[in-house]
DNA sequence: CATATGACGTGAC
DNA sequence: AGTCACGCCATAT
């Protein structure tokens, strides 16, 4: 089993209308400190296999993608009821994963 | 085997 | 808020 499955594992385990960033994800990967490689495993992603790797986002609160694809995740995101400030982020107190439920949010 | 690369994070300024 | 440097290390070539 390569990393980019244990953090593929873990993508797929992120909540519809929530958002997690590369740190956590690697993290609860097993692979604390390489936030590097959840962002290079996103990339790796195939087309076919069912994963919401737009949930996936950089610690600012931003997508870490720059062009179209940008584009693509920013509408994938609002469709699931996620916001974006003026500045293009998301606040992630709000949407960010949390295992343990935010009283705010339930 | 040696280097380069990168959808990142954090701290310093 | 923006820039820079550095750490991290699995893959790619």
């Amino acid at each position: 089993m390569s990393s980019y499955d244990k953090i593929w594992k873990v993508v797929s385990q992120i909540p519809y209308g929530r958002v997690a960033t590369y740190g956590q994800i690697a993290k609860l990967a097993g692979l604390e400190g390489q936030a590097r490689l959840a962002g290079y495993a996103m990339h790796a992603v195939k087309p076919d296999k069912k994963l919401p790797w737009h949930r996936v986002i950089n610690s600012q609160g931003r997508i870490s993608l720059i062009g179209p694809s940008a584009k693509r995740q920013r509408s994938l995101l609002e469709k699931e009821g996620i916001e974006f400030s003026p500045s293009g982020r998301i606040a992630l107190k709000k949407f960010g994963w949390q295992k343990s439920t935010p009283r705010s949010l339930r």
